[in-house]
DNA sequence: CACCAGGCAAACC
DNA sequence: GGTTTGCATGGT
């Protein structure tokens, strides 16, 4: 099926297309050269779905030309397109966070510069956490890498159209991994533990990932947080890059605080207390204001030295 | 060689 | 309560 999507403005695909390379290897989606496509094998309603997303228009005219097919179900064209809309952040209106914050002396020239990036979330929830898990700690290089063979190891692939696709490894393959498959790809004894663990616990039936779709940002915490592995910043990170949510503010992100200490010239790199507090205004957009922050990490990534 | 990476749990006071 | 330590590895 085909049909179109009118984004609000500004909507910017080619900064959301650049933005999955530079922070890593692109994995299970396949992007055209000069950023103007976006396809993946995605997860509508329990079908597989080949996805492809074009854009047309401008950043403030937007317009996006989708084709869906399924592969092993039928889905109506109502939850093909609301499944886009969500992945793209489509029906956010963000002009009301640039025009609060375009005289703001620190975050003014970084709310323009990424002007119409809106957050292009993970199609699949599970697939969100174990990527988040997998960043943990280390630097996303790294990250990526071992993501890269935890697809190896427990993906699948599907042709379509004469092009292959790989599927990330579904909660059922995750869980009949043993934790020495994957110590044997460089992952720590207790990366391992927390991913099968995990998997396991889903395919067990004690863990619905699709029922924190309809919870609050609180309700969320507090269901995930008891699972080992999972701490603040990994639900706070799901949220974002699985949900989308848009007031999200994981302050003691390592990232975010080198990023603050850059934008506001610090002599040091602030506290997630420091960052809580200098946050207070950036509600509702926390989430927006992080993620450009982030981005701005990207551009100019040595930190400045003051002393 | 040291130190840091878009943390976390367990073991300590 | 809060604070320290080990974790695996790659980049700088």
């Amino acid at each position: 099926m085909n049909f179109t999507i009118s984004p609000k403005p500004p909507f910017d695909f080619q900064k959301m297309m650049k933005r999955l390379t530079v922070t890593g290897k692109t994995h299970v989606l396949k992007l055209s050269y000069d950023f103007t496509q976006y396809e993946k094998i995605v997860r509508i309603e329990h079908v597989f779905c080949y996805v492809k997303v074009n854009t047309n228009g401008s950043v403030e005219k937007p317009l996006l030309s989708c084709e869906v097919i399924p592969l092993d179900g039928e889905i109506s064209e109502a939850k093909a397109k609301m499944k886009i809309q969500q992945l793209f952040s489509t029906e956010l209106d963000l002009s009301s966070l640039y025009d609060h914050f375009s005289d703001h002396e620190q975050l003014g020239s970084v709310l323009s510069r990424f002007k119409g990036l809106k957050l292009l979330t993970e199609t699949d929830l599970f697939e969100a956490i174990i990527k988040i898990i997998i960043g943990q700690q280390v630097n996303l290089t790294f990250a990526g890498t071992l993501t890269e063979r935890l697809i190896k190891l427990a993906g699948k692939e599907v042709g379509v159209g004469g092009d292959v696709f790989q599927i990330f490894p579904s909660p059922e393959s995750t869980a009949k991994l043993t934790y020495e498959d994957l110590r044997q790809m460089q992952f720590s004894q207790r990366k391992a533990e927390y991913i099968i663990d995990l998997a396991r616990m889903i395919t067990d039936g004690q863990l619905d990932l699709e029922a924190l779709w309809n919870k609050s940002d609180e309700e969320i915490l507090q269901k995930l947080l008891p699972i080992r592995g999972i701490g603040k910043w990994t639900i706070e990170c799901l949220l974002i890059f699985g949900m989308g949510r848009p007031d999200i503010l994981p302050a003691a992100d390592i990232g975010l605080r080198n990023a603050v200490r850059n934008v506001w010239k610090l002599q040091e790199k602030p506290t997630e207390e420091d960052v809580r507090l200098l946050a207070e205004d950036w509600q509702p957009w926390r989430t927006y204001i992080t993620y450009y922050l982030w981005e701005s990490l990207n551009q100019t990534p040595e930190v400045v030295d003051h002393t």
